[in-house]
DNA sequence: CCCGTCGTCAACCCTACGGTTGAAGAAAGC
DNA sequence: GCTTTCTTCAACCGTAGGGTTGACGACGGG
């Protein structure tokens, strides 16, 4: 279906399922004691699960009938990086004024800057 | 409409969407320019940079009839902060096995875990 | 064994999203 | 002034997303 960050990204843009990552980074919790707390029904939560697990930020394992859902950090470590990568070279442009610059001259070779830019499916 | 947050992410999980951003990073562009090498139409980059733009993560400037597009790095800041915050906790929660520990004592006080999970409003 | 609980599957509704084409607005160039 | 270039607005189309209700599968407890 789609990349491994565009799920991320998408799974967590919602505040519920965002809420629900919170809450599994203090602990593991069933399903159902995951959804009391919203007002709308459990299989709405169920599928906000299962967004998560398919974008590999939880995962469930059977205990009994119950199901304990697990916060995975990998997924998250990938999209920080993605994150923090640009966050930095934004950052830097911003502190150097390359913007200022570039106005100025033209747009033309202003910088010697490395290029940053890359193919989505370069990531490790 | 809906949070920082939820705009950010959303706008994130569009590949062509980071892609821009990946360019944004490395030096501001006009749209006629970020849209080239895709194969969709002019308009639908203007939609893309109207999203992103929305979410905080660009700006425009209006240079002649070209407009320039300018990454803003706040926005990626308080998403990487997100991030950050819950990706240390899960793996945390990872290094001191408490899940097994959690599951083997009935989930009772194990840690002095601070309260980790907080409202979504909270945000500075 | 039957019942109650936990969770998911299935069908449906409505809105949002990404794409298209066509037209219009704004500013430089001739 | 008229045309050309750059960008956005508007209307439309198909699909994916979040919600609902209803029914079903899988277990543990009486």
């Amino acid at each position: 279906m789609a990349d491994s960050l565009s799920k991320a990204f998408s799974a967590l843009a919602d505040p519920t399922r965002r809420d629900l990552v919170a809450r599994l980074a203090v602990a593991d919790a069933t399903v159902g004691e995951l959804a009391k707390p919203y007002d709308v029904s459990v299989q709405a939560v169920s599928k906000h699960l299962r967004v998560l697990e398919e974008a590999g930020l939880v995962t469930k394992t059977r205990d009994a009938q119950r199901r304990s859902v697990h916060l995975e950090a990998d997924v998250l470590d990938l999209a920080t990086a993605w994150l923090e990568r640009y966050r930095r070279a934004a950052e830097a442009r911003y502190d150097r004024l390359d913007a200022v610059l570039a106005e100025l001259d033209g747009g033309a070779g202003t910088t010697d800057t490395a290029p940053i830019a890359e193919q989505e499916g370069t990531a490790s």
